[in-house]
DNA sequence: CTGTTAGCGCCTTCAG
DNA sequence: CTGAAGGCGCTAACAG
């Protein structure tokens, strides 16, 4: 930081507060002055100094997004459309410096990237993503959410439910400037029509590749799998569901796991279509054919799945137009939702990885015998 | 920004210096009034103002990380990895936080970001994919690189190119501390040895789909694949080289600009993964079969790739490893190579999606009859 | 070990 | 329309 803005005031010949108004462009200036600053500015390369601007009172231009993984495709593609939509920033607003944040699931992590926001006097903040379900956390978090609307900081929920009105209550001290606002994915009712869609297909022993334990969506997509269990008659299997992660490799051994357990399993549904992805493969490497011998179905919709060997049925949730969406409500240039709080759709999409169950005749010729039992996983803990 | 280190400083009935010291643990403080003043912090939730604090001197603890789409699984794994690195941020050297910015390629966007990165004085900035070819532009980059270093932010270029010495040297002006370090993927050998690896199976006609034009990518892995074209004696033909994007959409409308120009082509190398799986995609909608009829090979290795269908051939880029080291490099964690310069390996993955070429009986008699010429696509212009 | 004293670089009143 | 002055909240010398 050698160039300030008094070398600028000095070599244009004005003063150091004609200079900042050049700059900002908030108040009238004379056409001559103005083009020696800009001048001035130009060949010192002049740049200004943000802890100093912020300081003595403009805003900072950050806005946060938290993900908890940025090599995961849905916040990727989640993250891309928030940025996107701060923009290339020719706005007279002044283009904001999308802030990623990679939390890596921890809500300890979530709340220390929101308290450096708060530091850093963030212009807003889009949390993405289901949120912890622990109590404790939940509190926290709205404790943390309320000092940041106090200070005037927006704050947007992407995909995950809104808070607890009662534990925002309790939270916020002060006036909030503008409360959180939400926007939510139907994962229960997107999930109960994945469901009902295999039960519609002859599907009876579908087996749940969960994702993590203790997470909104994860007990979201359950909770809409049950549902269209309960809707047709039929009893959940808890040793059906093992609980995975968002990755391949937990498809993958989940799938195993999942085999182990019952052998005649004609269809799975998988946590994401990552997930998916997985499941296939441990099918395959057990000599299973998709969809003849086991329906695979995926969540989300992420960009690969449409060319997945066979092609992923599964739910498509906006992403694109949720993380757009959020770009704007951030921003403010979107006005909030009734209520604070909107719902986006999930939409069932059939493609190639799911079909009719098999008949139990040809499940008994069929590659079955590649499926005894008692293969050792060592995950049988779950 | 209620709460001020003042405010502290009175609940703790101590000077907000001693606060101040509390808090960033540089000076011994009696344990007693470190213990009161820690109170008052918690009680207060009290969180120090990071743009003061930052114009007080403390360094700031941000790290930007310019990445070119964040929803590009490229550079999702690579950000995620950088991330990872500055980390939990446990380390004494205090946290840092990841800034990840997205230029969407554009050059000025690019400059942009470091502006403002420059502007809040972030501690390091990693710089990720390829860099336009534009002289012009390199130039200002190499000076905006200068500034950044000069006011000791280090520069890690991530998965491009070394700058021109000349441009870096005519840039610079004060004494940088910290020269940038560059961290190269060998694309150019990859790409050699992926065309290697289908001219081995025989093919003679080899489409390629290149990435976006005016990018050292590019440039490079068509280098490469001309280098083997060459290697074998064969010669390069224009026509069978068409331009293109690091998507789907664009593999997909490139495969069948190639298959019009050239119908009896037996191998298409893209311009990476994700734009593979559009020209298999095309592909088979034109009846043809991966890789019976026509061999395709991808670039990167991404995550997806070895689920698609088929799986495919590609040539596996150490993404991860090579974020990891830059951030290491970004904090000051490792030091640089020798020459400022390291170049990571690119691997041939052989895959499912290559395979001999077919002979011209078989081709003749095979589904060829669906790719009669003359489809008319709008982008014969290239 | 702790309190006091100066700014960091800029923006924003106030005068002129 | 422009200059001068004060302070944003914190840290870094100095004293004590």
């Amino acid at each position: 930081m050698a160039v300030t803005l008094a070398d600028v005031a000095a070599r244009a010949g004005v003063s150091p507060a004609t200079v900042s108004r050049v700059l900002s462009g908030s108040y009238p200036v004379t056409e001559g002055t103005r083009g020696r600053v800009l001048r001035a500015v130009a060949e010192l390369e002049y740049v200004v100094d943000g802890p100093a601007s912020a300081l003595a009172g403009a805003g900072s231009d950050l806005v946060g997004i938290l993900v908890n993984d940025l090599a995961d495709p849905f916040f990727g593609v989640l993250a891309a459309a928030v940025q996107g939509e701060l923009g290339g920033g020719a706005g007279p607003g002044g283009e904001k410096l999308a802030v990623v944040c990679s939390t890596g699931g921890s809500p300890q992590r979530e709340l220390d990237h929101l308290t450096h926001l708060q530091r850093q006097r963030a212009a807003a903040v889009v949390l993405t993503g289901g949120a912890p379900e622990d109590p404790g956390h939940a509190r926290a978090l709205a404790a943390k959410v309320a000092r940041l609307t106090e200070a005037g900081t927006r704050v947007v929920l992407c995909g995950r439910p809104p808070q607890d009105p009662e534990a925002a209550a309790a939270a916020g001290r002060g006036r909030a400037a503008a409360p959180p606002v939400t926007l939510a994915f139907d994962n229960r009712g997107g999930a109960r029509r994945l469901t009902a869609h295999l039960l519609a297909l002859g599907h009876r022993r579908i087996g749940c590749v969960a994702g993590p334990a203790g997470r909104t969506t994860t007990a979201e997509r359950l909770a809409g799998h049950r549902d269209a269990l309960a809707a047709h008659g039929i009893a959940d299997v808890p040793a059906r569901t093992v609980p995975g992660a968002y990755d391949r490799a937990s498809g993958y051994d989940a799938a195993l796991e999942l085999l182990r357990r019952e052998p005649r399993l004609t269809a799975v549904v998988a946590a994401n279509d990552t997930a998916a992805l997985g499941v296939c493969a441990a099918l395959r490497d057990r000599g299973l054919r998709i969809p003849e011998d086991v329906s695979v179905a995926g969540f989300d919709d992420l960009p690969f799945s449409v060319d997945a060997a066979p092609a992923l049925t599964t739910v498509r949730l906006p992403l694109r137009e949720a993380g757009a969406r959020a770009g704007r409500l951030a921003l403010g240039r979107a006005v909030a939702p009734p209520g604070g709080v909107a719902t986006l759709p999930a939409e069932l999409l059939v493609r190639e990885s799911t079909g009719p169950v098999r008949s139990e005749a040809a499940a008994a010729g069929g590659g079955g015998g590649a499926v005894s039992g008692g293969i050792g996983s060592g995950r049988s803990g779950g």
